[in-house]
DNA sequence: GCCCAGGTGTCTG
DNA sequence: CAGACACATGGG
């Protein structure tokens, strides 16, 4: 077993509250506590279970992270995988300071705190998932990707259980426009999803190439040259992909519900209403909106 | 039956 | 550039 030591403002517990948050999730297990999640990359595969670890005095907490296959050390680009996707590496502080001063907001610092911006690393998967979740319900989203991920992508087993990594992109591409069909994906979307798994597995876009842009313009501009992939689609990617924290996917009809919520509004917040009250949420517009994606787990 | 869902591309004025 | 519309289907 091996340590990630934790950094202030972190709870565990929130974070699996919203990585549980549909019991239609096919790419990860919440049970006990922990978190099960398969991991990879060229030379090993491994079940991570992620936990927290008990023995520590108070003053250091920190996450327990072991490979249920082997019981072998992880090596180092599996414990920074995990760290990715609790982005760890955030220097939160300011988020608490700025959104502290935001009082529609500061309810939910103290309501989740410790929660952390939940994050996709695999750029085909976030990508995907935007396809897939556009202008459907979350519920029917998640089967429509349970479907394709039980489909074409490789798995471990564990206790007679399955533990399921997306698939790669030459994976999607041998799936027929007939089979997506048959799983409830429209024309549209079959369309998108098989012209990115074609730009993706032929290399012309690379995560790495995506970060070397390093300017937010750049980076969306980029995204959006992509077909399917709309202002939404690219903020979303931005945000849950690479971790931008000012991303802010203002579209976004969960985003509207949930300010309409802590706002106790008849109607949804127009666009110009939000620019407005995102005005003060400087830098941190996605942390917000991930904040505010959580509160609708509440209702 | 109607409206809305973690939208986008296309067409039209 | 703004606005209408098709896309597909499940849930309230």
């Amino acid at each position: 077993m091996q340590k990630i030591t934790l950094p202030p403002h972190f709870s565990f517990e929130e974070c699996l509250t919203f990585l549980g948050r549909s019991d239609r999730e096919v790419l990860h297990t919440v049970e006990d506590n922990r978190l099960i999640r398969p991991w990879r990359d060229e030379n090993r595969t491994a079940l991570l279970e992620i936990g927290l670890h008990s023995e520590d005095f108070e003053s250091s907490k920190s996450l327990s992270v072991r490979d249920l296959l082997s019981g072998e050390a992880l090596p180092i680009p599996a414990l920074d995988w995990v760290k990715e996707i609790f982005d760890l590496d955030r220097d939160i502080e300011p988020f608490y300071r700025l959104l502290g001063l935001d009082p529609a907001i500061a309810p939910l610092l103290d309501r989740y705190h410790g929660l952390r911006l939940i994050r996709i690393p695999n750029l085909f998967e976030t990508l995907s998932w935007t396809i897939i979740g556009q202008q459907i319900n979350l519920g029917f989203a998640y089967s429509m990707k349970a479907r394709l991920v039980e489909a074409v992508g490789d798995s471990v087993q564990w206790k007679g259980k399955h533990h399921h990594f997306f698939p790669r992109p030459e994976q999607v591409l041998t799936l027929k426009e007939a089979d997506l069909k048959d799983m409830q994906y429209s024309r549209q979307k079959i369309d998108y999803l098989l012209t990115l798994a074609e730009t993706m597995a032929s290399g012309k876009l690379h995560k790495q190439e995506l970060m070397n842009l390093e300017k937010y313009s750049a980076q969306h501009k980029r995204l959006l040259k992509l077909r399917g992939i709309g202002p939404w689609s690219a903020d979303y990617t931005l945000m849950k992909c690479l971790g931008v924290p000012s991303a802010l996917p203002i579209s976004d009809a969960g985003l509207h519900n949930a300010l309409r919520y802590i706002h106790q509004m008849e109607a949804k917040p127009d666009q110009n209403q939000i620019k407005l009250w995102a005005e003060n949420w400087q830098g941190w517009q996605g942390y917000v909106t991930f904040f505010l994606w959580r509160s609708l787990i509440d209702n």
